[in-house]
RNA sequence: CGGGGCGUGGCUCAGUCUGGUAGAGCGCCAGCUUUGGGAGCUGGAUGUCGUGGGUUCAAAUCCCACCGCCCCGACCA
């Protein structure tokens, strides 16, 4: 392909619409352009890479046994509303009706439309187990979509389901999907982990995310220093230790505090640390007020409180309520004298010498001691989100970091949530009728592509790994007005074409500097030299985009030595070397 | 939805406070020179200043409403 005859539209500038190096790159390398909040087109070359990904995630679903089938992305809302999640789920549907308007949805997932195909087709043990994926685009309405394909209102998905006849089984099908996936992002050029997730929306029982290590990503994610703990933030566990609180047996005390709401203007007003404080929060649980008492200088981790409570939904109360239920405006909340059940962060067993708010308003309290001065029943959970430096909840050595990472993948082991509702069953060998086990497994094709840039760029532009690269090849010719130079570029991409490797050939009349920056801003792994200076040493130059390795070679061995430099890289990418 | 910011040629931005001829760099088109790391010169094209309304002799600039986009939070591949 002729750099002519293509559309790259390479930006020098950074688009102000783009935060993130992945976005901005996706941009400027002529990859995608927006057209609305969290809607892109891809232009040639990104739709060339995103292609192969979508081969590579293909192979190895295949490879997995996994059937590939295809779901309309429109579906009837009644199907949603049998599974409960056309309530649960309705924020982040699309809804539109037809002419007759009959109710449809955009699909933001097909569990529903592959359990009602289940439920129709597999009615015995012996059709047992089947997985099924498809790639497919998906809609969901993103509270805010936000740094270009990472999340999008519109996105490629590759979803799997599997169906089995028992819990063993379907974990034989999570450990073979959690293993294709592995090979996936390996063969995409990425450093992904599994970590422990939470199940979400999703429901089901256990489940992993696939998380890319990055700073931009907007995942938290916890690990051990020690053993191989992993978890997102949102779910790690914790270990529980007791706090040495120092002695203090002085009475509690109200002092004024006038407009100290928050941790740090408190704790600057009484010159106490945040560890020192007791943060109140005001809860809704199922609609019934609570206070969730965490150690000042530890977020409270709502996930962690609803499971603690059992309850289906908890929400921060609104300001009425926290001013009902403490008497006083928000921000002096505190636990002594309320008369709502509170449910405590086990941090803060034997919490004493501490302040917190006086349920008045400009108020706080110190030398408060939570079994001396509280009167209500406190329970006991873990409410706050670990952090680095914790203890590991696994190993009696570690020590937990804090690392962030974009979710790239999930994997969800989902028992029968979803077979139950749509009545996918079938018939054992005792001819007696079962529930199937489930799972499911996604990745985001197009977030996997983004996650790659981001991962894979420096301060030139992107470092594609030769597997999904758009091109794996970039011929420059540096100088289009000498017929000995653009003569040596053709005969090179005939050759390369001869030879089945794809090329790009910058044929642009451009000074040499437009095209080598061009070229390191497009970021395909081999970059082909053509100029007179070493077309007169009888030879062109290979420069590799990753390691910027020069080789030089007589014009008639370039074929045969890309090919094979191709061909190591992408065994090396397999292999996980 | 709450909070913050921004909308001026394709891109990045100045001009807005203090109303008075719409600008720069890059990109684009033509020509000449140049040709191994974003060249030089000459000439040229491109703007309903997000939209609507208002104030004013006069609005990119002041006021009101709306729309769009970006960032921070509750969601998730």
């Amino acid at each position: 392909m002729r750099w002519s005859r293509q559309l790259l539209p390479t930006l020098r500038e950074v688009p102000l619409e783009a935060e993130i190096p992945s976005h901005q790159l996706l941009l400027r390398a002529g990859l995608i352009r927006r057209l609305g909040a969290g809607l892109y087109t891809f232009l040639p070359a990104g739709l060339r890479a995103l292609r192969k990904v979508e081969r590579i995630v293909r192979e190895e679903m295949d490879r997995a046994g996994a059937l590939e089938v295809l779901m309309p992305a429109l579906q009837p809302a009644e199907l949603w509303e049998r599974t409960g999640r056309l309530e649960t789920m309705k924020d982040v549907m699309f809804h539109i009706g037809d002419r007759q308007e009959r109710g449809l949805v955009l699909g933001p997932t097909h569990e529903e439309v592959i359990t009602d195909l289940a439920a129709r087709e597999i009615n015995s043990w012996r059709q047992l187990p089947r997985t099924f994926y498809q790639i497919q685009t998906k809609f969901r309405d993103e509270i805010r979509p936000r740094f270009g394909l990472m999340r999008a209102k519109e996105f490629i998905m590759k979803d799997a389901y599997s169906f089995d006849a028992d819990t063993e089984g379907a974990l034989r099908s999570y450990r073979a999907m959690y293993e294709a996936y592995e090979r996936i992002f390996r063969r995409c050029g990425l450093r992904a982990k599994a970590v422990e997730a939470d199940t979400g929306a999703m429901g089901g029982k256990s489940s992993h995310e696939f998380m890319v290590l990055a700073e931009s990503g907007e995942d938290g994610v916890i690990e051990c220093d020690h053993c191989s703990y992993a978890a997102n933030r949102e779910r790690a566990e914790a270990r529980e230790v007791a706090a040495a609180w120092p002695e203090d047996a002085a009475p509690m005390e109200i002092v004024p505090t006038p407009g100290a709401r928050t941790i740090e203007e408190v704790s600057k007003f009484l010159d106490a640390p945040p560890a020192r404080l007791v943060k109140t929060l005001i809860y809704l649980a199922d609609e019934r007020p609570i206070a969730a008492l965490v150690p000042g200088d530890r977020g409270l981790n709502e996930i962690k409180l609803r499971q603690a409570l059992g309850a289906a939904v908890v929400r921060l109360a609104d300001d009425a309520t926290i001013e009902r239920v403490t008497g006083a405006p928000v921000g002096f909340a505190g636990p002594a004298g309320l008369q709502i059940p509170i449910v405590a962060d086990w941090r803060l067993r034997g919490a004493r010498g501490v302040v917190s708010g006086a349920n008045r308003a400009d108020a706080h309290v110190r030398h408060l001691d939570l079994a001396r001065d509280v009167s209500a029943d406190i329970s006991w959970a873990d409410l706050a989100f670990p952090r680095a430096g914790d203890p590991c909840p696994r190993c009696a050595e570690g020590t937990l970091r804090e690392l962030r990472g974009i979710e790239v993948g999930h994997v969800f082991l989902l028992g029968t949530k979803y077979s139950e509702a749509l009545h996918a069953e079938y018939l054992d060998e005792a001819g007696a009728r079962k529930t199937i086990i489930m799972g499911c497994y996604g990745i985001g094709v197009t977030r996997t592509l983004q996650a790659v840039i981001e991962q894979r760029h420096d301060a030139n532009g992107i470092v594609w790994p030769v597997t999904i690269a758009p091109y794996p090849v970039e011929i420059l010719a540096l100088n289009m007005q000498s017929p000995s130079c653009v003569a040596a570029a053709e005969a090179a991409e005939t050759a390369l074409a001869a030879a089945g490797i794809e090329a790009l050939y910058d044929d642009r009349d451009a000074r040499a500097g437009v095209k080598f920056n061009d070229a390191d801003l497009l970021g395909l792994p081999y970059r082909v030299s053509i100029g007179d200076r070493s077309l007169g040493r009888g030879v062109v130059e290979i420069k590799r985009r990753a390691d910027g390795r020069v080789t030089e070679v007589p014009p008639s061995e370039l074929a045969a030595t890309l090919a094979t430099m191709i061909r190591e890289e992408e065994a090396r990418l397999s292999d996980g070397a």
